[in-house]
DNA sequence: AACCAGGACGTGA
DNA sequence: TCACGTCATGGT
């Protein structure tokens, strides 16, 4: 078995399935949160389900997920959580209701650019065409094509080339597309493979590889080596 | 009370 | 191509 499935297997036995992406649900008092759903790799209910995953992936980039959740509830509360909703409000309103995931001014404009583009989507989405827009970058891209599409697309985040980093795996300045590659060639094409191991090196690294702290030695760099 | 979070873009060399 | 500054709120 080659290094990286053996890794996506240590991590599995060690954290339970992480159910990415987390949706954003109402309970009994109609409090809203945004849950995640362990072993659910249903396709998105619908179009809006696909759009909420989508804006999700904008407004977290480099923001802690809370916060991005407190900006889809403002939304979510003025009905404004689909694709229609955010070509129809202003962009001043928009700036307000998203503010607390930071970067609002920005974020406003793009969430704006990617609605447009959405409304006239028909097809699954090329990554080029993600790409092209403005405020989809590498990584934001792969996650609306792996979580909103079910298109296995491998996400490559910061905790990810830390982790690998620190297993020897990788270099310190491997670039986003070298990484990608590196999973995609030693992993099944598998998009719950893919939604799986991407979220289980985030919870690994936020115990092991939290920037400037990491106290506890990686189980990891004993076990991959027999 | 600094430091950082599930990045991406614009600029200059 | 690439290193560097910028964008910003909220949690620890």
């Amino acid at each position: 078995m080659n290094k990286i499935l053996k890794i996506y297997k240590l991590l599995y036995d060690e954290y339970k399935p992480q159910g990415w992406w987390p949706i954003l649900m109402s309970n009994e008092s109609e409090e809203y949160a945004t849950l995640y759903h362990p072993n659910d790799f249903s396709y998105p209910k619908n179009r809006d389900q696909r759009f909420e995953i989508s804006i999700g992936a904008i407004l977290t980039q480099n923001t802690a997920w809370k916060n991005v959740e407190k900006a889809l509830i403002n939304l979510k509360k003025q009905d404004l959580l689909n694709c229609k909703g955010i070509l129809r409000v202003n962009e001043e309103k928009l700036k307000e209701l998203i503010r607390p995931s930071g970067y609002y001014n920005q974020k406003a404009e793009r969430l704006k650019i990617f609605a447009d583009w959405f409304s006239k989507l028909r097809k699954i989405p090329q990554r080029n065409e993600l790409l092209s827009l403005k405020g989809i970058g590498p990584e934001t891209a792969d996650s609306i094509l792996l979580y909103a599409f079910k298109i296995p697309s491998f996400v490559v985040d910061a905790y990810t080339k830390r982790t690998f980093y620190a297993l020897g795996l990788i270099k310190k300045d491997s670039k986003y597309e070298e990484v990608k590659h590196l999973f995609e060639q030693n992993l099944p094409k598998d998009f719950k493979l893919y939604q799986e191991y991407h979220a289980l090196l985030v919870e690994h690294a936020k115990r092991f590889y939290l920037k400037n702290k990491n106290s506890k030695e990686d189980f990891l760099k004993t076990k991959i080596h027999h």
